[in-house]
DNA sequence: AGTAAGTGACAATGAGTAATGTCAAATTAC
DNA sequence: GTAATTTGACATTACTCATTGTCACTTACT
């Protein structure tokens, strides 16, 4: 109130070579890595602030600089695990032969695979996140429902996926990622026992014979019932 | 040290007409319901022994006579759960048509009425469970893995549910566990909008579906690949 | 009626930790 | 070189909550 600033705001000096921006998004960046790491290996719960920090190599000062709370980093955290995972699912689907199995069994693979090499990937994928907030649960709840609509086309496109009698195509997406979803953390749970491929060809099966299935659907002509 | 009752040990004495063993299980029974309200309402992470006390009417003491902490009481909780839908879900199986459709469809359809009318145990069963320790991950995917074992025993010999090429029928099993859990789960999440029937038949689908492609799979000698 | 066991309400203790504050050392800009 | 900014280590505060303890009151048994 006495000794207003003279040089109007503290407006972010360069320290170290680098602009404010700069310093304050690496350790953003730093503390989003802190989060897969300690989450993925204590799980959300037993992570504190502190062990953060610690993870990260800063002070609770730059944690509180970017994240309101540690459930707010734990958002940023299962965004950018999703987005890595879809990204590299996406470059895989583009990279296989042009052929509806094919496409869903390099995805798949990709998928599995990720679940394999980064277990603390999957755990906070697939088991940390739930329970832990309403805000969190929304997160997933969009986080899914975008991943099903997704599917939902791609079937439709690849697999003709329609919708037999009294049943409804987004509920069997629904399913279809839940089967996939399910096996992931039954093989991570259990400890990687059964072999990548198996787990590959297991999940695949389940579309496979709903694509089928729902072809036959299609060329009864029950649709329509 | 120095007055030793003489009435040997504080054996239990009746009180309001009850003997100690049935007062102390009255109240472990207490507790175990307020477990689900209060578990089913806000929570396992919100739920502290205050309010589980407050809700089975009955104090901190007594809490602490029938369980160690309150992650002990979740997984009573649980179990009671488990056990009571299992109940209901055989007795509905007992009571359907001897077809395999039929069954099944006997079978989800009380899985899925009940996750609608008690929300509260789709909230423990679905979503609670994940993420709370160890213990709980295990009793998790123990009971899971039961359930699983029980549908694959079901699956094979209702659906002849078999092993394709480079498949496994466990993992086939938890996949189909795993389409019925999430499905119920989003549409939990999501407030219930789709009717009952559609989620029944839509679930039911992926279980027929793959009966279906396996038994082409059988009838097409692929099973020694 | 009297004594001991059982009960219920609530206080006391203590641990954990989120969130904020302090201060000296490092770095930069002028 | 000097003052201001930035940083890092650590202290402080404040709060929630699990767990144990206290005490007056109730019930049972003799």
């Amino acid at each position: 109130m006495t000794t207003q600033p003279s040089s109007s705001r503290s407006s972010g000096r360069a320290y170290g070579g680098r602009s404010l921006d700069e310093r304050r998004s690496k350790r953003r960046a730093q503390f989003v890595e802190a989060g897969i790491a300690v989450f993925g290996r204590d799980g959300f719960r037993a992570a504190t602030v502190k062990s953060l920090c610690r993870e990260a190599a800063l002070t609770e000062r730059y944690f509180y600089e970017s994240f309101a709370n540690s459930e707010v980093l734990f958002a940023e955290v299962y965004k950018t695990l999703v987005k890595r995972l879809e990204d590299d699912v996406v470059a895989a689907i583009d990279a296989a032969p042009l052929d509806p199995e094919a496409t869903a069994r390099a995805g798949l693979h990709v998928f599995f695979d990720t679940m394999y090499r980064q277990p603390g990937t999957a755990r906070i994928l697939l088991i940390e996140i739930f329970g832990i907030s309403g805000d969190i649960d929304r997160l997933y709840r969009e986080t899914t429902q975008n991943f099903t609509r997704t599917l939902q086309e791609l079937l439709g496109a690849i697999f003709a996926l329609g919708e037999g009698s009294g049943t409804d195509a987004r509920i069997l997406s629904t399913g279809l990622v839940g089967s996939t979803i399910h096996i992931a953390m039954y093989w991570t749970i259990n400890g990687y026992r059964d072999a990548l491929d198996v787990v590959v060809e297991s999940s695949l099966a389940l579309y496979v014979a709903m694509a089928r299935q729902s072809q036959e659907q299609i060329l009864d002509g029950e649709g329509e019932v």
